[in-house]
DNA sequence: AATGAATGAGTATTCATTCAT
DNA sequence: TATGAATGAATACTCATTCAT
C-alpha cells in the first residue's frame, strides 16, 4: 500500500516526466501545474511542499525497487538465475519507463537536502546489500567463482548496469536497452562463472 | 595551452568547489563572487556568462582527462599496464581533488543545455573509445581474454570505476579511494585475465 | 440578544485565541478551520467573509464592554465607587480572558478597513464618554477634585488602565493583573481625591 | 552614528509612511518599491530581508528615543522640568512626524518575531526606567508628592501620553497634538505636585 | 451542514545580467 | 579592473474565496 491518492500519483508521474525532460531545473511548481492543466496552488492541496513531492517520489521508487528485489529473491531457480532476474528486470523497468532514469541519475540534485540524500543512499545501499547476499550464496553454491570478494562483484554488476542505463539515457534512448542488457548479462555471466576445471 | 587566465582558472576552481559543496544549486554568481571576495559584475570581466564558466569548466576537465589518457597510452609497458594506469590514475585524480567528482556527477545538471550536454558526452565517449582500443590491443596480445566483446569489458571497467567513485562521494569521502581502487583493480584484472589453460 | 449562533460564537472565540497567540497574521481561515477541526469552506456557512468575523468579534466585544459600563453605572454607591468598579472590572475581564487583550491591542490591524476602524473608535469613544460623565458627576458631588478638566482625568484613568494591561500582555501575563489593578487604582484614587482642606 | 546609508534611511522612511497609512498589511516589498520608484529586488541591495528593514526601523526609533531621554536628563533645571521636557518633546516628536506613531502602535504586529518583540519591549522598558528614575529623584527633592510609588506615577504619565497620541492618530491627526500635550501636562503637574501645606 | 478541489491575486525572495561610474 | 545600483523573470508558497457534490 502506497497511501498515495490517485492525484498524488499523477503529480509524481508528471514530476518524474519533467525531470526526465529537463533535469531538476525543469521541475518547478509552475511546470507541474501547466502539465496538469491546473493552477499552482492546486498542487498544495495534494502535497505540502515541493520537497514533499520529491520525497514521495523517492519513497515510491524505493518501494518499487525493493519489491522487485524481494520477488527476485523469492524465485525458485539458482542464485545465478536470481541475479539475472535482478539485472534484467532492473533494465526492463527502465526500458518500459524511460522517465524513471531521471530519478536515479538526479541523485546529485537530491544531495542538498539531508532527507532526500538519505533516501538515495538507502535505495543504493539496499540494492547493494541484497545483491551481495545473493552473490555470497552463489559462491557457496559453487555457482560463482570464489576467488573474488562479493563486494567487488557487486560493485561490478551494479556499476555496469548503471553505466549502461546512463548511456542509454544520454543517447536519448536510442538503442534497445532490453536487448543490450541481455547481451551484457551474458558477458557478465561468463566473467562470474566458476572455473570449470579446478 | 589552456588559453585561460589565472583569474579564470581561479573562478573555475571556486565554481567546482561550490558545486561539490552544494550541487548545481549552490553554483550562483553571488556565491562565486562571495567566495572570491569580489563583486558579481567583476566576474563578467572574465567570463561572458555563467554558461561560459560551466563550458570552460568542462573543457578544462576534458583536457585533463584526455592528457591522462594519452600519457597512459604512451607508456612502454603492456596494454594491461596501460589499462591499470588509466584506472588507478583516474581514481588518483579524484582522490587528490575530491571536488572534481562534483563535475562528473553533475552531468545531469548539464543536460539542459545542448552545448554542455555535448561536452559531457564527448568526455565519456573519448574515454570509452580509448579504453576500448587498449582492450582490443590487449586481446590481440593475448593479455586479456577474448571470449567477451571489448565494448562490454569497457562498460564494466568504466562502470565499476564510476560507481566506486560515486560511493566514495556519497560516503562523504569516508574511505581511502586510492587503496580501494587498487584492490578493485586487482579483482578486475583477475576477471580480465586470459584463461591460462587453452 | 447577540443574534449569534453557538457555532458563530465558537468561531469568534477561536479567532480571538489565534490573534492572541500570533497577532492578526495568525488569523487565517486555514488556522481557524484547523483549530475547529472543520474545513475552510465550512466557515462560510457561518460567516459571509473573514471581515464579517472580525466585525462580529468587535461587535461582541463592544456589547460586553457597554454592558459592563452600564451595569457599573447602575450601582447604588458613590460615583467614585462606580469608577472603581469600571476600572477593576475592566482589568478583571482581561485577567479572566487574557486572549481578549489581543482584540484591544490589535486596533491598528483593524485600521485598514473603515468599518472595523469605526467600531474600534466607537468602543473607545463610548468608554470615554461614560467615564467622563461619571467623573463630571463625581466632581459635582465633591467626590473628585475639581481643579482638573474631566477630559484629562478620563484620559489618565483610561491611559493608565490600557498601559497596565499592555504591559501585562507584553510580559506574557507574568504578573497578577487583578492584584496590580487594585493597587494602581488605590494610587489613582489618591490623585483624584478632592483636597480635604478647602 | 547610525551606520545606515542614505538609501537605507530612505527605505525606512518609506516603510514607516506605508505602515502609517495602512498598517503592517500595507508594508509590502511591492509597496516600498512602488513608493520609491524602484523594483522590488533593488531593495535587497540595501536590506537583506523585510525583517531587516523592520529591525532597522525599530533600532533607529529606539536610538532617537534614547537620545531624547538622555538629553532631557542632561538639563540643568529641576527634575519636574526634566519630566516636562520628556513629556512635551515626546509629543512634539510625534506632532512633527505623525507617521512615527505607526511604529509605536504597531507593536502588536511586531509580536510575532522574537527579535522585533524584544526591541519593542526594550524601547518601552528604557523609557519606563528613566522616567521612574527622574520621579524618584523629584520625590527626594520634594518636587513631587511622595505618597505614591514612583512605578504608579510612571505608569500614569506614560499611559496618559500614549493614549493621547493614540487618540490623535485615530482622529486622523485632527487636533493640535502639541497644544493638547501642554494642557494635559499642566493637569498632570497639578496631580504630581507635592502637597503645599504639610 | 460540510467538504475536496480548485483558483486569482499576492507574498518575500533569488537569479543572471546590465549599466553608469 | 572593479563596483554600486538596479532589473525582468522566475521561485516556492499563502490567502480568502468559490463551486460542484
Amino acid at each position: 500500500m502506497t497511501g498515495l491518492t490517485a492525484r498524488q500519483k499523477e503529480i509524481i508521474e508528471v514530476a518524474v516526466k519533467l525531470m526526465a525532460e529537463g533535469g531538476i531545473q525543469n521541475l518547478t511548481m509552475k511546470n507541474i501545474a501547466h502539465a496538469m492543466n491546473i493552477s499552482e496552488p492546486a498542487i498544495y492541496r495534494h502535497f505540502e511542499s515541493k520537497m514533499d513531492i520529491l520525497l514521495s517520489m523517492l519513497t515510491q521508487f524505493k518501494q518499487h525497487s525493493n519489491d522487485h528485489l524481494r520477488s527476485a529473491r523469492a524465485l525458485n531457480g539458482s542464485r545465478l538465475a536470481q541475479l539475472e532476474t535482478i539485472f534484467l528486470e532492473h533494465a526492463g523497468r527502465f526500458a518500459n519507463h524511460p522517465h524513471m532514469t531521471a530519478v536515479v541519475f538526479s541523485e546529485e540534485a537530491f544531495q542538498d537536502d539531508p532527507r532526500l540524500a538519505d533516501q538515495v543512499v538507502s535505495i543504493m545501499t539496499t540494492a547493494d546489500a541484497i545483491i551481495a547476499e545473493v552473490i555470497a550464496e552463489a559462491q557457496h553454491n559453487g555457482e560463482i567463482r570464489t576467488d573474488l570478494p562479493k563486494e567487488h562483484l557487486t560493485l561490478m554488476i551494479l556499476g555496469t548496469l548503471r553505466l549502461m542505463v546512463k548511456r542509454w539515457r544520454l543517447s536519448g534512448y536510442a538503442f534497445d536497452l532490453q536487448q543490450e542488457s541481455r547481451q551484457v548479462w551474458n558477458s557478465l555471466k561468463m566473467l562470474l562463472a566458476a572455473s570449470s576445471s579446478p
